[in-house]
DNA sequence: AGCTGTGAATGACTTCACAGCA
DNA sequence: TGCTGTGAAGTCATTCACAGCT
């Protein structure tokens, strides 16, 4: 918890957008631009400029007062704060449709995640290729994040297998998993877990959604509009 | 965001907790269990228990002291809450590997989500089948749309594209759109927006990775992603 | 002038702690 | 007794507003 970590501590908030500056910024910088104002920047990120200028001083990251920030210094910065110098080997568990799909996903590579191994359990699938990769048996999990150096793990099988996925991945030295599966992971305190649950997402989207002049049965009829940025 | 309407206000940090809740309550129905106090669904859902009753206070739905809540009352209140009470239309656009795999992912259907629809640009891809379903030409849009009541768009196009379609479903009438593109949309400001990019989410890990000293469990949903601009 | 960096103010969310009911 | 529901306190995050550099 408390214990005496980092100097520099980063609000969560700020760091789940770091990763959306540093987007906006290679689009910038394949326009040519060089600088880029906090406003400009915000408005391309969809938050406020006041946001902006407040997460990257977190880092500091330093602008030009009336100029704006130095966009190739900035991709710089955000690039080692983010630790995206090297790239992160990530190991896929479970070769279905998702964990297929992820593995052929070309988007990582290019934002410093390579995937470096695919695993099943389901003797269909080990063999086969997805993403230029050979699906593996899940006993092989060991030897790859060994070989290879993993350090996230990707679990994208059915959510009954999907603690079991998380042991196997904690056991080979794994600390970073990106759970697709809709289950709570029950991991040990230093390993990170992020969860996307793509019903839960839909779920959001539907209650807002609910909340408008909506013919659904509801006690409540129409209540004002939420929505303002 | 979120103003909220005049009288049940429930926070978003809440509502995003909500679908979780539900989807543990459904496990623990499945198990038989009637009951079950706050603190054993902040350990199922992955929370605290001061959390959970003060998020199922947000919208009155009474547990009993003593007790606990009741496993099959509760759901209903949140099936109700969530809009859940009928099924949700959606269309996908983008046949690519994430787009088929959302097609195919069999865990919508029983969690309130139909997908009624999948198109495509690309030729190669139109026809083809996907979860049982016919790739359409993004031309049938419009009637995909009206034809099923269509109420949440999801985009699993190449970034590039991804503006482009979703002026299309805007145009076609959907105010809900769930984005798979690692791009900010422009959309008018009735439409809400939420936001997946997985390369975000690997590049969060990565950052607290990057950190080793000071370990950091995050099990939070992302929340502050969803827009309205 | 233009724009950053930042304390101070505001607002949102979480945790505490306990009254009150079953 | 056990557990919920909730004000109050505390923590975290966002916005404001302006000093200060270029």
């Amino acid at each position: 918890m408390a214990a005496g970590g980092a100097r520099r501590t980063v609000p969560d908030a700020a760091v789940a957008r770091l990763p959306v500056y540093h987007r906006c910024l290679l689009e910038l910088e394949a326009q040519g631009r060089d600088t880029v104002s906090s406003e400009q920047l915000a408005e391309l990120a969809g938050v406020t400029a006041a946001k902006v200028r407040k997460d990257l001083s977190h880092f500091g990251s330093y602008g030009t007062r009336g100029v704006g920030y130095a966009v190739p210094q900035l991709i710089l910065d955000l690039r080692r704060e983010l630790g995206l110098t090297h790239n992160w080997r990530c190991v896929i568990v479970g070769a279905g449709n998702l964990g297929s799909a992820l593995a052929a996903f070309g988007g990582f590579r290019e934002r410093g995640f390579e995937v470096v191994g695919v695993v099943d359990v389901d003797p269909g699938r080990i063999g086969r290729e997805v993403g230029g990769l050979l699906v593996g048996h899940e006993d092989d999990l060991d030897r790859i994040v060994a070989d290879h150096d993993v350090a996230i793990g990707v679990v994208a099988v059915p959510p009954s297998a999907a603690q079991e996925a998380a042991d196997r991945l904690v056991a080979c030295g794994v600390r970073s998993i990106l759970n697709f599966a809709p289950t709570v992971l029950d991991v040990p305190e230093e390993v990170q877990v992020r969860n996307v649950d793509l019903a839960v997402e839909l779920q959001i989207l539907a209650f807002h959604e609910g909340r408008r002049s909506d013919p659904v049965e509801t006690a409540a009829p129409v209540i004002g509009e939420s929505a303002s940025a």
